[in-house]
DNA sequence: GTTCCCATGTAACCCGTTACATGATTTT
DNA sequence: AAAATCATGTAACGGGTTACATGGGAAC
């Protein structure tokens, strides 16, 4: 198979396909509200996997004319495309996850830090996850019908939720720990 | 400034050697038993880092003659480099974390799959969770003196492991869900 | 009737990865 | 003595990002 050339990106995109044609700027707008938070595609990286997806016959287009906005091209999944996609769908490996999480690069070198810095670095990071743990029960209310559909889009959000919860669980431990080096 | 073109992957770079001059090669050693596990850094990676902080003037470098192993070139930190290090350590800006995790591609697209195969999926997800959950573990207890530096070490683990732990939870309740949706 | 935004896309760039190179040293 | 490993590194590639382009509507 030539065609194992695909990354995770590549089967997001085809993934999204899968359930309603589009263009790439589209996908775009959809693939925000969808896949970014543990996922995020970029518009221009989404035409050139547009590209390379129609090169190897896994989507076709077709230009669409449209009143008052420029032009579009519409992408679908091709047949070819569709078993590609399910190929990789049911094979349970689960991916590497590469962590990359910069705070941790600070938190690592705390030594070179007053303690006081690094309780300020804690704390916002403590905002930004808090903000982003409501982003996630926000979603999760959103996708508490009853929809198949959205019943998977929903256990991503969890997903998501845990972690956060997960993270200020972490905060609470370390400045309770950093208090404790304080005093004595 | 014009040297605001360094990454985090630079800063990981610049705090390792402000503990201890070394090669590249001798930095990804350190970087794989360090920093690793929230902030991977490849050998080639290192290299070309290294080369661009001594343009910058971050970093120094003498070449080294040894016995029996090619000569290595090793850097140290420069009072500039140290400079810049500690100014960005002291921004508390935590950075920005892209989550990519492949794993939730496939449950969001889960419509798609037989509902023994998201199991499947899950239950090989579940085993990485629980071998990198060791491996924070591990790295916790061997950080569980008392050593300052240690300290700071210890708290990127205890980060990990909370995260797995989340995982789990998250696998459990995933589980529980789906069996619902089996039995009706 | 300028100024801002929206819908669509292209171009340029670089961080980080995978693949390759090489000579000494230890292992079998 | 062949094979594997170690210590050091270079080369080539590409996925994904940030910056730029453009023309029509909407807003003030």
């Amino acid at each position: 198979m030539s065609r194992e050339r695909l990354t995770p990106s590549s089967y997001a995109i085809l993934g999204l396909l899968a359930r309603r044609p589009a263009s790439g700027y589209e996908i775009g707008a959809v693939a925000q509200e969808t896949v970014h938070h543990f996922w995020p595609l970029t518009r221009p990286h989404i035409y050139s996997e547009l590209a390379k997806l129609e090169e190897l016959g896994l989507v076709s287009s077709t230009e669409v004319e449209q009143r008052g906005v420029p032009d579009k091209r519409e992408y679908r999944l091709t047949d070819g495309g569709a078993e590609e996609l399910d190929a990789w769908l049911n094979d349970p490996d689960p991916g590497v996850q590469r962590p990359r999480h910069p705070l941790l690069i600070k938190v690592f070198l705390g030594e070179r830090l007053e303690r006081d810095q690094v309780r300020t670095l804690l704390e916002r990071y403590r905002r930004d996850v808090e903000a982003r743990r409501a982003e996630f029960e926000a979603i999760v209310a959103d996708t508490s019908d009853g929809r198949p559909r959205a019943t998977f889009a929903r256990l991503t959000a969890l997903f998501g939720l845990r972690r956060m919860e997960a993270d200020l669980a972490w905060l609470d431990e370390v400045e309770a720990r950093l208090e404790e080096g304080t005093g004595a």
